[in-house]
Parts: C-alpha cells; structure tokens; sequence
DNA sequence: TGCTTATCATGCATTATTGTATGTATATTT
DNA sequence: AAATATACATACAATAATGCATGATAAGCA
C-alpha cells in the first residue's frame, strides 16, 4: 500500500494487534511467525516490522493494551471505599470470572499467558511486569482481608496473606482448568460456587 | 561414539529424557533445539534422533514415564478402601502438594507443562492423555465427595462435580502461581492451608 | 509548490533448525 | 568366524524465520 494518514497507522497498528492477540491465542506465540501475525491482519511483514521493532515488542504491547483498563478499574474500585470487605472480594471475583468467560480479548489474553506462551528468559520483562499487576491486586485483597478480619467479619486466625494466596489460586486454577479444556464446566457458575466454599471456609 | 552394550542404550535414553526434562524445563520446549537437548546429555544429536523420532515423541516420552508412577500410585490407593473419604481427599492433595514441592523430577515436569509449553495443535496428543490422565484423578475425588456426601460427611446440598471442579482448581492454582514465582510463598504450608480452608467451606 | 517524512510493501542475506543420509565401530546372532 | 544389526557421530540439504535495506507513494509541512 501506500502512505496512508495518521489516524490509518493507529488503525493499523490497532489491527496488528487484534491480529495478534488472535492469532496467538489459537496457535500459540513462538509457533506463529511474524508473518502470519502480518497475514491475519490483511498487511504484509514491513507493516509490522514498522510499529514494532520485533515479536518481543509486539508482545509487550498487547500486555500494555490490558494494563490500562485494568488498572482504571482498580482506581475505580479504590475511589469508592466498600462497606463490606467480604462482599467486595466476592464481587471482584466474580466480576474477574465473567470477564473471562464472556469478553473474548479478555479471554484471548488470559489464554496467551495461560497456555499459550512459554515462560523463557527472553520475556522476563513481560513476566515481571504481569507479576507487579498481579501483586498489586493482591495487595489490594490482602488489605481487604485484613479489613474482614479487624471488622470482626472473619476470625482472628484467620491469616490474610494466606487466605489472598488460596483466592487467587483457586481464582487462576479455575480459569486455567476452563480454558484447557473449553466447555468442561461452566466457569461462572461453578467458579463463583467454589469461590462461595471458600469463603465459607474462612469463617469457619 | 561406537556401539554400546543395551544397557548403555538404555541409560542414554534416560539421560537424554533426564537432560530433556532439565532443558525444557529451564529453557522452554519451543525454545530448547535438539541440540542444546543433546548438548545437555552429553551426546550429539545423532543420538537423539536414534531413539526419539523427534522433539514431540521426546516429549511423549517424559510424559509416559511419570504416568506410570502416578498410575501405580492410584491403583495402589484404589486397593486400600479408605476409612474416612474426607480424609483420603485431604492426604492425597497434600501428597501431592509436597511431591511437587520436593521431588525436582514432578517438579520440573509441572513446571514444562504449565509453564514451559505451548498448547498448540501439534501436541494435541499429549494434550489430550494429561487430560484423560486428569480426568481419572478427578472422577476418583468426585466418587470419594459422593461417598463423603452419602455418608453425612457433607451436607446433600453440595454437588460432588462443583466440589472436585473447585479442588482441583484450587491445587493447580496454587502449583501455578507457586511454579510462576519460585519462593513466593511456602507451597506445602499454605496450600495445605488454603485445601483445608477449601474442605471446610464444604461442611458449612 | 517543493521538500521531507511517515507508512507500508518487497526483496535479500543471514541464521538456526530440522530431518536424513551416511559412516563407523562394536555387540549380537548364526 | 562371518554376517548382521545396533548405537551412535558426522555431514548435508532443505526449510523457514528473522532483520534489514531498499522502494514506492502519499501525507504533512515550510
């Protein structure tokens, strides 16, 4: 093609990485080549090679493409302060859980860093920054833990780094489980009842 | 080298699965060439390619060799009727707990599987026996909730397939966040924590 | 209007990896 | 003891992917 305006390149660069994140989530990231990466998105390798220096780059940002929304929904949440600890971590968890069974780019992406992309040398800075969101989000529910439990809401035993440890293992194992094998359960509904177990458990 | 006895041959087949479980594990299946397989057991690949056809029967054969254990290990659990179905529940995670947390082997091929692999097509095969292989754990927990159901263990109202869905998210999600950031948090400890808060919730 | 630069396409050289073919020496068989 | 098959090492050809260099065309700007 040709030179196209400024507005065309975000169009493009947009569809590299829709493209991306599509083709990724079906045949996996190192087993894709950047030209099929070019081919799914209806452009050839240079256009590519013209937004994004390498397959690193382009990887790197898809992550930022989710970062941001995520982030905003954690100041979102972080403005309005909950009354109640314990329902506010149900909430967010079921709101995480349907996320990823019904938004596909959510669930693509979910897919990528589940399944579909080896955890090598090479995306180190991937791996950490998706590590700092993560931790971050746990720091959150830890605190909202900590809450519960000063409010009386949760027992005193009750150690809330563990109990944010076994959330969100339970959170990401399920997710993990649903995406291997698709159509095995019903995610939210089987999701939110373990998710409800568990917390029963921690008043116990 | 020449030729070597049978024994030989078959110790370097076991090297070469040894170096195999290391590199992949280390390194990423993808991103691990059969030469760096082949460095890393001593030998060329001329080797390699004598005993596996390529890297994916390589691969069919590291996992064959930990179904057979996992295989004896249920057959043996299958002979021993136990007692207390709750209890057999609990000691079989936690078993299973401490073995990926101390045993390197079980270790380092959790960590390929989860970890250190693509999910594509081409290793639909093997895909497809670690979920037959799954499915078998999980159909022996889901007839242990129900013998724990039947026997007043647990309320009626809960479902054995939600229960066992919920436990094995939670286990694999604990191994996969553990595995993500060795050292983060003591598996075995809080894991046992987090499956007792889990069988807990159960009973309320 | 003319120059510069951004946006891509196309072609090329390099590299890495794979699979196989061949070689070789020894174990195994007859 | 001769023949054969095994257990590898080595060499080679084919493929594919990457990164870059170059080309083309129009947008943005003075």
């Amino acid at each position: 093609m040709v030179r196209r305006t400024k507005e065309d390149a975000l169009a493009t660069r947009s569809q590299l990485l829709d493209a991306a994140e599509r083709v990724f989530s079906e045949r996996g990231v190192t087993h894709t080549s950047m030209a099929q990466v070019a081919e799914a998105a209806g452009v050839t390798r240079g256009a590519i090679y013209h937004h994004f220096s390498n397959k690193m780059a382009l990887i790197e940002s898809l992550m930022e493409r989710v970062r941001l929304p995520i982030d905003e929904m954690r100041e979102q949440i972080a403005q309005q302060p909950e009354f109640d600890a314990l329902v506010e971590i149900q909430e967010r968890t079921n709101e995480f859980l349907n996320r990823v069974a019904t938004d596909p780019r959510v669930q693509a992406l979910a897919n990528i860093l589940m399944h579909k992309c080896e955890y090598i040398d090479e995306v180190n800075p991937i791996k950490l920054r998706h590590l700092s969101g993560r931790n971050d989000c746990i720091c959150d529910v830890e605190a909202l833990f900590e809450k519960a439990i000063n409010e009386g809401q949760l027992p005193p035993k009750v150690s809330p780094r563990i109990a944010v440890i076994g959330l969100f293992g339970l959170v990401d194992g399920l997710i993990y489980n649903w995406l291997m094998d698709d159509g095995y359960f019903p995610l939210v509904e089987y999701g939110e009842a373990a998710i409800n177990t568990y917390m029963n458990g921690l008043k116990a």
